[in-house]
RNA sequence: GCCCGGGUGGCGGAAUGGCAGACGCGGUCGACUCAAAAUCGAUUGCCGAAAGGCGUGCGGGUUCGAAUCCCGCCCCGGGCACCA
């Protein structure tokens, strides 16, 4: 019994030209072998060392299609993954054929922890293990005859690449942002503003009455990439620091899972948050798919209030000011208490010796002091993981100081407490609590028995505890009626005026923890000198090359321990001699590497410009890529395709440091990426035994709608195609058993890119036995002779060949290649359905129109139809709108809206015309006799509708 | 809880106000074959013998006419979430 799993077995008795596995592996490779001795996808630049041939196609539209680039893991391929790489083939090589240069090629994002954890198990160089994936996975690829152009992949892993990520790290560390300009500038433009008097100093004091350690800081202090103690995310499984969006909700290690604790830290930090507003803004003007710009916007976080100062009152020594951020600060007057997060700077000087008489003792939690409740209550605190912190409907909790706050609009003075449910991290890590209009401040305010002053006027019937929405103003004082768009300005300038607060914008968007302290990653191109200062190398000293070493290995660490990069186990790198202007002296070297998201920053950059050794990229290259197509746009990649998952991490970073370069005048694009699309996923069936364990999906069986394996019944689920489900389907099994053209055929015929399908081996059967066919129209399977006739097509060929030409265009220009195929199959089936050889003049435009689905089966028959050149610079079929132009057409006719009947009449017919032939049919006929007919709704070219009572 | 997607035959999907289910898989029947596979042809939404009726998650609405537009709900997938 065979398994519809299997693929067919070559029959020995098949006819000797029919269209097989054998046959398409053969054709493949040659073709595959043609494209790369003819150069037929390399793309010209229009300057430079690539610019050959340019000439040629110097009139056509530009097209920079591109895929998110793979890490080259060892894993191996399955189906799932070339799934958006196939469909940008299909869509460059459609473009290419409607007139476009196109710019499509292939890299490796190779540095980073997987390659390391990689080389860990198989106890191997990273070096050795990735440039030996790279090699498999180009293999693997390359068997799918993408249109790639060779010349300009790269790897982020080679020394001529990260040498110019490197040299965008020292633009950056080079450059400040300028706020009233709202840009980054050379560093060297503020040094001249402050020597100039033109810029203030941060503390006043003019230039030169500054140390020269004094300006350095304030220099430093200034750069978008710049060192700093701040609380950062401390893995010690991974050896690691990790930025915030590498670490999950739950506060563990995207990677690998592993706890992660938050402990202050020097470390480089990029200052991205000077972007958040033109990175939130210009998402409007990106063609993205809404979700991720709802990611980026929720990651970004701006919201908009002000802050207001709080006169706190201590029992003993100083008063302090309490600053508070509210995006309500119109309900300033309801403020019954103040809330410090538990790490606020503020508690303990805040925090009273004793309780004030009457405490109520729901405020103390027990404890004889306040001092003795804040501190246990810290201590709970810090023990709890972010997840435990923020689970959503934990009672609240917290503990009176006893001191008082003073409300700056009415002196009113309020309690403040201490509480988990106010972050330290966001705002000013304080609040004021407005019970009346929060919910988070009612809860509280029901725990502990505190007062609740609503300040807006809730609509009629309204029934609840804290009321959310806008309202006229009350208890409010000078606020009292107007509306909550009127009260916010009038509050703000109020608290202008009073110096007791301003408007602000906060975000949520932290600043980028850039440093890592792993070995397979970029080096810093940064030495300190003896007083600890970070210096750049010089350019001319780019790359500084990763050392070798075979200790690379990072160690585990305990959770109160120093990272310990592994570059300082490197024998005489750790210091170098250089002379930086003070004559040669001896610096140490950073010891840090970059995260893995440096290197996919600015790939796209180098696919323009791969050989350049003067600059990044050459400018006129760069406007002939990434210029804007149109007036107004912010220019980028024409077409980036790749999955969700990247939402935020590598696209954010991508985009602020292309807003960099673009400051600085080395890219006239405003952003990396115009158009974004999102491929889905391939999902496959998976089957767990009766222990829950997974076992291989290709050996399970169907017998009466349940499954086993062997004699043992499974159970099935559906999911995302992997290692760790067993149901992983390799493309080179696919090659094996029908041929790449299948495979992509295949994939595109499933579904909408965008959108995940399931994997069914069983069905690919369908495209493979259109491939077949088509084959057969062309070639005669048991002479191998081509069977085409020169006649000229006939009325009806003519009129299938435009619909088609229409609908296919339509279908890859919408990126729906599964139309497209439907399409072509249809005029597939016609041609053959009439039992006579084809004719030339409509086999032509189908070959064409394959080509870009399965090009080389395409282009072999287009070869054995005459060709001499490849198909992949002919033109693409147009429609002739002549034969789109019927002389009769079929309309419905409906009465009461229901589907009838149908009627041929000619196309030009008028109303009354329509409407005779609509009666005249017998079936219509029967159905309105005798009924009262109260209306006629005639539609030219497409229908009849009777309305009867 | 909030914000995005989505829900159409046994399955993947097509149709974006005008003939629901294109195209493919699977199923059924047939041709070829000693037989099977492969290939080719016919047929296939559901109920019904037929006439006909029903049918795009559910309920309502707009319209001559709704899978498509509007309102309310249900379910599935994804994202965010004590963010003041």
């Amino acid at each position: 019994m065979s398994s519809p799993d299997q693929p067919p077995a070559p029959g020995a008795d098949q006819p000797p030209h029919r269209y097989t596995a054998e046959l398409a592996q053969d054709i493949e490779s040659r073709w595959q072998q043609r494209w790369q001795d003819e150069g037929t996808f390399l793309a010209p630049n229009p300057e430079g060392p690539l610019s050959e041939g340019f000439d040629a196609v110097a009139g056509r539209p530009r097209l920079f299609v591109m895929d998110m680039f793979p890490y080259p893991s060892g894993a191996g391929l399955h189906v799932g993954h070339p799934l958006g790489y196939i469909g940008t083939d299909v869509f460059a090589r459609y473009k290419r054929m409607s007139g476009y240069n196109v710019l499509q090629t292939m890299g490796y994002d190779a540095f980073g922890l997987p390659a390391e954890q990689y080389a860990v198990q198989t106890g191997t160089h990273p070096r050795v293990t990735t440039y030996a994936n790279i090699a498999n996975m180009s293999r693997q690829l390359g068997r799918l005859g993408l249109g790639h152009d060779p010349r300009r992949s790269v790897a982020t892993t080679d020394p001529a690449y990260y040498r110019w990520t490197q040299w965008i790290f020292l633009q950056i560390f080079g450059s400040w942002f300028d706020e009233e300009k709202n840009r980054a500038r050379p560093i060297t433009e503020l040094v001249s503003e402050l020597e100039a008097g033109t810029r203030p100093t941060p503390d006043g004091r003019p230039w030169d009455e500054l140390s020269a350690d004094e300006r350095r800081q304030v220099v430093d202090s200034h750069r978008l990439v710049y060192r700093d103690e701040a609380t950062v995310n401390w893995c010690p499984a991974l050896g690691t620091v990790l930025a915030n969006e590498e670490v999950t909700a739950d506060g563990r290690s995207e990677r690998g899972n592993h706890p992660v604790y938050r402990r202050p830290m020097k470390q480089w930090m990029m200052h991205i948050t000077a972007y958040a507003d033109r990175l939130l803004a210009d998402l409007d003007r990106l063609d993205w798919p809404e979700p991720v710009k709802q990611m980026q916007r929720n990651w970004i976080g701006r919201s908009t209030g002000a802050y207001v100062d709080f006169a706190a009152v201590p029992v003993e020594g100083d008063p302090a000011n309490i600053r508070v951020f509210t995006t309500r600060p119109d309900t300033l007057f309801g403020a019954t208490y103040v809330v410090l997060a538990p790490e606020h700077p503020l508690v303990e000087a805040l925090t009273s010796a004793s309780w004030p008489e009457g405490t109520d003792p729901r405020w103390t939690s027990g404890h004889a002091t306040p001092a003795e409740a804040v501190a246990a209550y810290r201590r709970d605190t810090e023990r709890k993981s972010d997840l435990q912190r923020t689970v959503g409907d934990r009672e609240k909790t917290g503990v009176f100081l006893g001191t008082y706050a003073a409300n700056p609009v009415n002196d009113r003075l309020v309690p403040i407490f201490v509480a988990d449910y106010v972050l330290v991290g966001y705002g000013t890590g304080a609040i004021m609590a407005v019970p009346g209009e929060d919910d988070r401040d009612w809860e509280f305010a029901e725990v502990f028995g505190l007062p609740v002053i609503r300040t807006i006027t809730p609509p009629e019937g309204f029934e609840g505890d804290a009321y959310l929405g806008d309202g006229p103003a009350m208890n409010s004082g000078f606020l009292d009626g107007m509306s909550t768009a009127e009260a916010k300005p009038a509050i703000i300038a109020w608290l202008e005026e009073h110096g007791a607060g301003e408007g602000t914008t906060t975000y949520k968007l932290r600043d980028w923890l850039f440093s890592r302290q792993r070995y397979w990653g970029e080096p810093f191109p940064i030495v300190y000198d003896e007083r600890d200062v970070p210096l750049a190398v010089p350019e001319s000293m780019l790359p500084v090359t990763l050392p070798d070493l075979d200790d690379w290995a990072p160690r585990p660490a305990a959770e109160d321990s120093e990272p310990e990069p592994p570059l300082g186990r490197v024998a005489g790198w750790t210091t170098v001699t250089l002379d930086l202007g003070e004559g040669p002296k001896e610096y140490r070297r950073e010891l840090n590497t970059m995260p893995q998201w440096a290197g996919s920053c600015w790939y796209y950059l180098r696919y323009i410009d791969p050989t350049n050794e003067v600059a990044l990229v050459d400018p006129a290259n760069e406007r002939y890529w990434l210029g804007p197509a149109q007036a107004g746009q912010t220019g980028g990649v024409d077409l980036y395709v790749g999955g969700v998952e990247h939402a935020v991490l590598h696209l954010l970073y991508a985009r602020f440091w292309h807003k960099v370069l673009y400051d600085l005048g080395h890219v006239s694009a405003e952003e990396p990426f115009h158009r974004l699309l999102n491929q889905g996923y391939i999902q496959a069936f998976a089957y767990t035994d009766e222990r829950g364990f997974y076992v291989e999906a290709s050996e399970v069986v169907e017998r009466d709608g349940a499954w086993f394996h062997g004699e043992e019944p499974v159970t099935r689920e559906y999911g995302k195609m992997g290692k760790s489900l067993r149901n992983s389907v390799t493309p080179d099994e696919m090659y094996a058993g029908y041929g790449a053209d299948t495979l992509r055929l295949y994939e595109m015929a499933t579904g909408p890119l965008d959108q995940s399908r399931p994997w069914n081996t069983r069905d690919i059967v369908g495209v493979h036995r259109l491939l077949q066919r088509l084959w057969r129209l062309v070639i005669d399977e048991e002479t191998g002779a081509v069977v085409v006739v020169d006649e000229p097509a006939d009325a009806e060929d003519r009129k299938a060949l435009a619909r088609t030409v229409l609908t296919v265009r339509d279908g890859l220009d919408g990126m729906r290649s599964n139309v497209a195929i439907a399409r072509i199959t249809e005029l597939v089936n016609h041609l053959t359905g009439r039992g006579t050889p084809p004719p030339r003049a409509v086999v032509e435009p189908l070959v064409l129109m394959l080509a870009p689905l399965a090009p080389h089966v395409a282009e072999e028959l287009w070869s054995r139809l005459g060709h001499e050149r490849s198909l992949a610079w002919t033109d693409f079929p147009v429609v002739d709108e002549a034969e789109l132009v019927e002389e009769q057409v079929e309309i419905a006719v409906s009465v009461n809206g229901k589907p009838r009947s149908r009627v041929l009449v000619a196309t030009d017919a008028d109303q009354a015309t329509l409407e005779a032939a609509a009666r005249a049919d017998e079936k219509v006929a029967a159905l309105i006799e005798g009924k009262t007919l109260r209306k006629v709704v005639v539609v030219p070219g497409r229908l009849v509708n009777f309305v009867v009572g």
